[in-house]
DNA sequence: TATTAATCGAGACGGTACGTCGAGTCTTTAC
DNA sequence: GTAAAGACTCGACGTACCGTCTCGATTAATA
């Protein structure tokens, strides 16, 4: 069971931060995440699971929210997708998402992550930065790029469109708590093409 | 400070449940929620604000965060719309949404209600109920209406429809921490409407 | 199980004071001691056991305490003796207090209603004022007799002769939580009698 | 010192007990006991007299009844006496309690924590160790060498030496509440001795 | 090579809150 | 008027975590 967090079998500890140690408490807090959920979410139960000590914890994050969201964002990684269409290239930006969502761990460990995030500012700060590099500003290159070449018109809101395209989601994941269907993002991506196409 | 809770001037309670306990609980689950936050919201606090024993608010309701759904729930009150477009009709239904959203404290209330509500299954359920009665039913009617006079298509999805009304909403509150603009429920509804017009 | 508290098949209930109502109170107290002992023993229970109202319970009784002793203390009750020799003037007088302690029901009840007297004041009057009929008084006059009849010394002291005669009881069933065996009244008996023998 | 094997009697990682928190802990129960007896101690009390955190009492000792007995029975300390007759042997060792009881505030610490061991089972075990080693012991070497040197007889049974020494105390301290006069231990040591001289 | 300093595990600590239980007071309803 | 039933406030229970702290062990960089 505890095989799985690595740095167990290791010995070194010295003034250089441990990476095994870090591993091993990101690793700890989704499993927690996922088993658990936000509400009985424990730096303890991190602690005993990763067997790290707490104080390894608060030395290296600022807040709980914040190393939730550290430990979790990871699981949308980017991934490829096929572009067929020109509105392929407003899905593949969400795509990612949407697959994270189709787990049904990762999907506990992101809602999680995302209401820590909701409830601690230093966490909302690492979130908001993670969305504006990975959805607002490849967004806002997509989009630029489009209107740049006449394909949509030019007066889009950014925050609207994402708005659009990642609001769905969360009515799903917090307030519906409904599954997230395949083809969810592209579907968004469509609709939204739709709105913009001259 | 206390004389806001009018149970404490009331005349002893009896056998039968005491209104005047159960809105002293609910405002003071209000009060806590605006200044505090859900972070920092406690049984303890509630009890001691409104003077009102722990023992009582356990007693009445099934979790704390569905106590929190239910006193929330009511700021987003029914308020009258003027209605001169067709897209009027969708705006309707989500419009106390935006009212409730202008007001600060309120914002801080609802949030942590909903995040209580994603984070507890039985508040969940009485989130869902809600969203079921206010917005779910009177949204079908509206688009029922609508498509029986072949105003719109007849092939709506209304999930989908609710994730587009309802979604934005939440990727403001919950994610991005940004305000809800004036007419922001109509630019929804507006944007709705034209993608189900025939 | 709860047809041994009279008063549920009772009717009246009215403006004199129920009998059964007190006799069911107090024989519940009695088991409710003797189940759960001094440390857990609560009203609530109490009530429960006797459906009896708290109320009813607060009315008539000045304090729990005093409710306990009130219930036990007739567990000592008056035994037959045989009385063959002098000495046995004095054991007869402690020993229903001997007789109650052989049963081990009686003693849980009899050590709860005691220590419930030790912690309440109201309680401790009730008992003290029981002593003093039962003990001191019986006491004082056989010891008056003896040194009349200058069987024994004048200059006794019946504080003193208490404390050697109950003292030991107390010791056992307090300190010691050791058995009072058969004879042991007789015994305290006798060596009190050597004492005082002229 | 370093022996091979040294490593199998290392010493635990981390903090050690805080003997000030464990003496601030026993001071408090005293004053709690003294000022407000067994009825209404409470160990949020103790706690917040203490500057404690409960889970450090709960941590160190087994019950409450314990931490009482733990708390008080060093309040009977070892006292000098001179020793003129032979009595003053058996006087010797019951001296020291009642010492204890000429003191008001020690008085009321000392049947709140016998109180609570007579409730409690692990603090009926920790008082009970302590009258062996105390009381018992004591008392068997001073008969023993008595019966020895042929000063007493050798059939003496030391439980009911005990309940003859104790006893009294106990009577006076939880059921008459009056109190203790000086030389009252004297006084019992002396009647002990005639019943045992040969 | 020995010393220093950063790091880690373990966990004790003062606090705050949890959810439950009981005390004692009060009110309603039934007889 | 008396009693059963039970809702209410208050406060304590024993447990769980939080965030801070200290202790002893380990190891890399410095002296």
């Amino acid at each position: 069971m505890d095989g799985q967090y690595a740095h167990i079998e290791r010995r070194r500890q010295g003034p250089k931060r441990s990476d095994a140690s870090r591993d091993a408490i990101l690793q700890a807090v989704r499993d927690e995440l996922a088993d658990n959920g936000w509400r009985s979410f424990s730096v303890d139960n991190v602690a005993r699971r990763a067997r790290a000590s707490k104080q390894t914890i608060y030395k290296w994050w600022p807040s709980i929210g914040a190393l939730c969201v550290d430990a979790s964002l990871c699981l949308i990684q980017d991934r490829p997708v096929e572009i067929n269409r020109i509105e392929d290239h407003l899905a593949h930006i969400i795509w990612p998402l949407e697959q994270a969502l189709h787990s049904t761990k990762d999907t506990y460990v992101l809602r999680a992550a995302l209401l820590a995030a909701a409830d601690d500012e230093k966490a909302g700060e690492e979130l908001r930065q993670w969305v504006k590099t990975e959805i607002r500003t490849p967004l806002r290159m997509v989009l630029a790029d489009l209107s740049n070449r006449k394909t949509i018109h030019r007066d889009w809101d950014i925050d609207s469109i994402m708005d659009a395209l990642l609001g769905p989601f969360w009515n799903r994941l917090f307030i519906m708590n409904s599954p997230i269907p395949r083809g969810f993002s592209a579907e968004l991506a469509t609709q939204v093409f739709k709105k913009l196409k001259r």
